[in-house]
DNA sequence: CTTGTTGCAAATAATTTGCAGGCAT
DNA sequence: ATGCCTGCAAATTATTTGCAACAAG
């Protein structure tokens, strides 16, 4: 079979070159593009969509081995429900539509800066934070201004 | 009994005055003044080293029912579980530790700004948010600088 | 070959709910 | 009295793990 992108991915931190992590891999860049996080089950009820016999419980390990392989981040929105997203390389914070759970990424020096002196300030070392805001997009807003 | 400062605030949401309600109502406010958010598990141990016979069950629903009421908020750090802090009516971020779990709390207008500034840029009416920054407390790095 | 992987079922962990008896108002 | 509350056990939901069969390098 041929050599693809995700197959390089995979080889690149370690972990063989299954079709469960080829697909899930490639349903995630999917998802991104489309601005969407997907929870476990998501991943997993796509997978049987598309007619690929992969148990959920492998979704969970292969999300997990991408996680700490540093490809994937985890997300712990509001529900009660874990999300992932592919990690881009670059940190930035979110924007998540409470209406149809679009996603948008931004990142802003000013937040990130005022973060560090505040945390500078209490005497905290920084290793990580996440900055989640909910709302309304203007799509679901113009859809019913409710 | 003696009506106390508790029960004003349990009458005023419409719960009735029961003995879990009141005690766990005490035990988020001592947990307040130390800078600890609890989990239920929190809240159900230290009930039961206080002697008092509270089912965990219970914990839950008081804890829901006050979120419900506005009395607490619910935080999903980083953790499996969730924590439960007292509503003080002013909205504040959190900076955590994670070596003592110490909550530190701020509030930084020129954030607040940002972001609101942030979400109109990206057509989102925004509904509420959470920030939470990680880190090593000071006394934490005292104690042993990894 | 050899070890990492997978699917399935069973196990955990956190939280919720049904129900019969109790307590606040 | 009467309906809100509670404890306990059973149920749910999200996620993890044991294990035998299987496949990648």
């Amino acid at each position: 079979m041929p050599t693809h992108q995700q197959d390089q991915e995979l080889r690149k931190v370690g972990l063989k070159v299954t079709l469960p992590r080829v697909k899930i891999l490639e349903l995630l860049e999917e998802a991104h593009r489309d601005n969407r996080h997907l929870t476990a089950e998501d991943v997993f009820r796509r997978l049987r969509d598309a007619g690929e016999d992969i148990g959920l419980a492998t979704v969970y390990r292969v999300l997990t081995q991408f996680q700490d392989a540093g490809l994937v981040i985890k997300h712990n929105f509001d529900a009660d429900q874990a999300v992932f997203e592919l990690e881009s390389g670059k940190h930035h914070d979110h924007l998540v539509c409470l209406r149809c759970s679009k996603v948008t990424e931004f990142s802003d020096p000013l937040i990130e800066q005022r973060q560090q002196e505040i945390a500078e300030q209490h005497g905290f070392r920084l290793t990580h934070h996440s900055l989640y805001m909910y709302g309304i997009c203007s799509e679901c807003a113009r859809r019913s201004p409710g």
